[in-house]
DNA sequence: CCAAGTTGTTCATTAAATGCATCGCTATTG
DNA sequence: CAATAGCGATGCATTTAATGAACAACTTGG
């Protein structure tokens, strides 16, 4: 769409700073750039830019026109999802930000299957913590948002949810499968491995272990759930996940309990969009897919 | 704003079904005209008009295309009433579609109230019947929809609705001024003065007088409501309209009634706006201060 | 007070949009 | 059935708008 560029150029100088590198990156002159900008302040009425003496920075009304761009562009995307769509073949692209535990399983599978009766639709996946992911759905920079016990911003809509309880992960021989039931004492009893502060885990964790007048002391504090998955294999330890991130069945030596729920509430996993936003077809269909998906799970009451 | 022109000529050749008569609307040749569209629809990767032999005509993906622009244009026209708000001035101008009620009084009071405080804001006020009025909300050409009993189209949102029982407008000295209570059999035995059937008080009308086994049978049937109110001034009749419309106070001359529940149930005066639209902040504004006027009527319970 | 970095301005140049004349097509009309 | 009038599409010359290059004016930090 030709009629965008200057709201491209203007988003790119917002990011930028100033003017002559958004207009090096773009590949035109500092001269051009500034003169569409001049112009386009000059047709709305208003600045847009602080002009400072290191370079620009958008001022409040800047922030508003940058909003009502990506909520533009992101409407002029699903139309043209739509129009595709109406023209017989199914194509479009599912742009989805989602928590970790979400990449081994679930959502390959989800992705998949989707894939299987739309082949011409694409899938972008980026993987945020919580608050990330949220942010980059307010940015219109993806569709949906499937996280573990988002921070909830004010324009995040829930489309459907699934409660998660907090897992520990052992490998096999660890003493404390052999419990009945696990209580989260005897698990900070023992080495244990966590998810660092951003992880919803990690929150629920701490909010738990401080009402029982304990303290989570991880020997590893981690980003990554792939690592704490294999390191309670290297290393008699404990970690923490929740199950739509495990499969029972699938992880051969590792053995799954769920934490008890007198110690520590299941947090829930939230599949969001941005509020009052329309969204392209295809990924409506496939938000409508994973919330089937999430209260089949729900249902089977699996972990 | 530059950028929107391309989608000002499209919405000008959906109108004028024509692409020449856009073009000598718009003042350019038919060429260019030409060239833009067919230009856009290559960018947007699909035709947007069906070309027919006697002009062109929107096909379904210019229907969503149209729907997108007239978005866009309002969205972008509350951006800017935002701005202007928050660079101090309260600018912004406000854009009515009202049934004809509101027209003597009630609107013109509440819009010069608004203006005393905000003087640099600025209404259009459109009159539509009930129908027309929705279909101008859903093509983004006004912001509010002020009408009594409306159809209640899909996208229509309820803002703040005020009862309104159907009142009878008689001359002093009419034999029914002196009953206590109006009943409907009453008034249909005299000879009466009613609005065209798109009028919401009508088609009340006309369902209780069916359910009794009458009919509306007026010796005036017409669009206005003003001729109704001077009408029976001239000839000994009745007429029927809401109390909103009316003034018992400066009415001189008139006597109105209610007419008894028990015959008509009352229909309802609803302001409403388009389905997920943000409006400017003015609009916004004025919008509250109706509902609560409305709000304060309903509790006066006066007609 | 200078150096480095920024926005804003001027003028020649380049790219895009437009106007004009014309073609081919189709429905209408006599 | 043929003439005609109205339509959208297209090629070419022209006008208009956007751009690039160089420079001016300004602010900040040392």
């Amino acid at each position: 769409m030709r009629h965008m560029e200057t709201f491209r150029l203007i988003e790119a100088v917002a990011r930028a700073g100033s003017i002559r590198k958004a207009a090096e990156d773009a590949g035109i002159t500092a001269s051009a750039l500034n003169r569409r900008i001049t112009r386009f302040e000059d047709e709305f009425g208003a600045q847009i830019f602080e002009r400072l003496a290191r370079g620009v920075r958008l001022n409040p009304a800047g922030e508003l026109i940058l909003q009502h761009y990506r909520s533009q562009r992101s409407d002029m995307a699903r139309v043209q999802s739509q129009v595709a769509d109406l023209s017989g073949v199914r194509r479009g692209h599912v742009s989805v930000a989602c928590s970790q535990a979400l990449l081994p399983y679930f959502l390959p599978e989800q992705i998949s299957r989707y894939r299987h009766d739309h082949p011409g639709v694409t899938f972008s996946v980026i993987v945020r913590d919580r608050s990330r992911a949220e942010a980059e759905l307010a940015a219109f920079n993806c569709d949906l948002a499937l996280v573990f016990e988002p921070v909830m911003m004010v324009d995040f809509d829930i489309v459907a949810q699934c409660p998660q309880p907090v897992c520990a992960v052992m490998a096999e021989g660890h003493p404390l499968t052999k419990k009945p039931e696990l209580r989260l004492r005897d698990c900070l009893n023992h080495p244990h491995v966590a998810p660092s502060a951003e992880y919803g885990v990690r929150s629920l964790l701490d909010v738990a272990a401080k009402s029982i007048g304990r303290q989570i002391t991880p020997v590893v504090e981690t980003e990554s759930f792939e690592l704490i998955r294999h390191y309670v294999q290297t290393e008699q330890t404990i970690g923490f996940q929740i199950p739509i991130g495990l499969d029972a069945q699938r992880q051969a030596g590792l053995v799954i309990r769920p934490v008890s729920e007198r110690d520590v509430p299941p947090g829930v996993l939230i599949l969001g969009q941005q509020r009052g936003r329309s969204l392209p077809v295809a990924s409506f269909r496939f938000a409508m897919q994973i919330s089937k998906a999430l209260q089949d799970r729900e249902m089977r009451d699996d972990f």
